[in-house]
Order: structure tokens, then C-alpha cells, then sequence
DNA sequence: TGAGTAACTCATAAATTTCATAGTTACTTG
DNA sequence: CAAGTAACTATGAAATTTATGAGTTACTCA
């Protein structure tokens, strides 16, 4: 569950970004919103398949708190919130994207890695 | 302790980069290594605060079945072990920087974070 | 009237990562 | 002859991350 983080001390600016987006989703839903501009949080689940409500619900305000994500919230019923990356969020997909690159030439010589489809999403930063 | 993950099924050139050189100490690692070139056990654990052996020699053999570190060893006694990076090591390097570089232009926004100074160890890449 | 919907929250539980402490080998130096 | 050294391993515990399954609200449509 998502618990909001007391102030920690992060001094260190590679930790500083693996803490924004590394982990098991936080990348995939970059990913995603990156691909899609705005998603409602039900079609963001969707596109990831196998998580959950509590871990997607989570992530998100994990990315919010970081100013990764950001979400507007419609007063409708049924509810209406919809997800889009913010501008430092849009400045993290490069540096998503040079993974991938790194990831697609090594992955040749590493036989026990077959790269390229996702088994989460379909969404992946092609590495050419 | 290190359990030789059994081929551990990545389809996903963003998740693979991650199992690479993400989490808490193997960016370090290579960092450390990109700034010292060759270092031995002992050494490489007086740079890195609070690490544990359990913990690095661990890292360290992950980061060998990656074929990010290399290792050397001298029939000596005492024994003599020497790590370095390989050519797949140096070449996640420049993403580490990026990373570092992002990290420097946002930290302002965020004034809950003052990055520059790491408390795990003196080297970070300048964000310049 | 009753089921369905969207976007969650809550309380646990399981899995994974990290840590702390002690022990090992075969020497060298005081 | 005892203590020190380097590079680890082993074991178990603690901390952190991720997952499970149910419950909530205020409607709408059949």
C-alpha cells in the first residue's frame, strides 16, 4: 500500500532517478502514458497486465508525488480520472528509451535473455 | 545471499536494463568501477559505505553472470582478487550519466531531495 | 429490483531484497 | 606461537516491495 515516504534523505543522483523509475511498474507505466498521452486509470490497467488494483493505485501516487504523473479527476458518476505524464516525466522517456537501446545490442551475446516482447505490456521503446 | 536465478524469463529491454544495473547497489558498483578502473575486493568495499560482504560479494557475482564485472584472480596468499569492468560494463556507463544529468536538472524543483553529495560513496558523474 | 460500473482503499500475506554476525583457509608478521 | 589478513560463505533475521481479495460509493441501464 502506498505509504507517503517521510523525506528520504537522498543525496545521490543515481539513486535519486532509480528511485523515480526503477522498480517493477514505475518504467512500464512511463511507458505506457508515453505511448498514450491520457489514460483513465481502467485502460492504464489494462495495458498492464497482471497488476493489481492496490499495486496500480499505489505506483500512481508514488509517480505523483514525484511529479512524474499527473491526473485530473472529473466529478462524473461513475468516476472519471484520467493519467498523463508531466513535463519531467516526458523528459524521463529518453533515458527510458537508452535502456532499451543498451538492452538490444547486448542482448545477442546473453542467449538466456530473449528481449523484444514484453510480457506486460505491448509497449516497448523499439531499440533501432 | 547469491542464488543463481534460474533463467529468470525477460522479454522486456526496459526490465532487463534494470536487472542489470538497477537496484540498491549495483550502479555503485560500476560507478565506482568506472572511476577506479581495477580495484580488489577490500578496496572496492572501503568505497562503499555500510556495505556488507554477504551483500557485495553477492552483487558482485550477479554482475559477473551479466557479464557487466570481470574478475581476476592471483594464487597468492593472502588471497588476491582483482575486479574490473567489462566492455559491456563501460557501456552502461553513459546511461548512468544521463541518469545523473536528469537527476540535476530536477533536483531543484524538489526540494526534498538535495542531491551532489552520495552518502554511499565519493564518486558520482558529474552532472555536467 | 438488481446487476454493473469506475476508481479506488483496506488489511493482510507472500515474496524478495538486504543485513548482521560468525566462520573458513592458509599463510605472514611480531 | 598467537594474531592478523584477504576474500569470501553460511545462516537466519529484518526490512522492503509486491500481491491478494474483499469492500466502498453513487449512480445508470435492463
Amino acid at each position: 500500500m502506498y505509504k507517503p515516504k517521510l523525506a528520504k534523505d537522498i543525496r545521490c543522483p543515481l539513486e535519486y532517478g532509480l528511485e523515480v523509475f526503477g522498480g517493477k511498474w514505475k518504467s512500464r507505466i512511463i511507458c505506457v502514458l508515453a505511448e498514450k498521452e491520457v489514460l483513465r486509470y481502467s485502460s492504464l490497467r489494462k495495458e498492464m497486465t497482471n497488476i493489481t488494483d492496490a499495486v496500480l493505485a499505489s505506483t500512481l501516487k508514488e509517480l505523483m508525488a514525484d511529479g512524474i504523473v499527473q491526473r485530473q479527476q472529473f466529478n462524473e458518476i461513475p468516476p472519471r480520472v484520467e493519467y498523463c505524464l508531466s513535463d519531467k516525466g516526458k523528459s524521463v522517456v529518453p533515458i527510458l528509451q537508452s535502456i532499451c537501446r543498451w538492452s538490444g545490442a547486448y542482448h545477442k551475446e546473453d542467449s538466456q535473455h530473449i528481449l523484444s516482447q514484453c510480457q506486460k505490456c505491448d509497449y516497448n521503446f523499439k531499440a533501432e
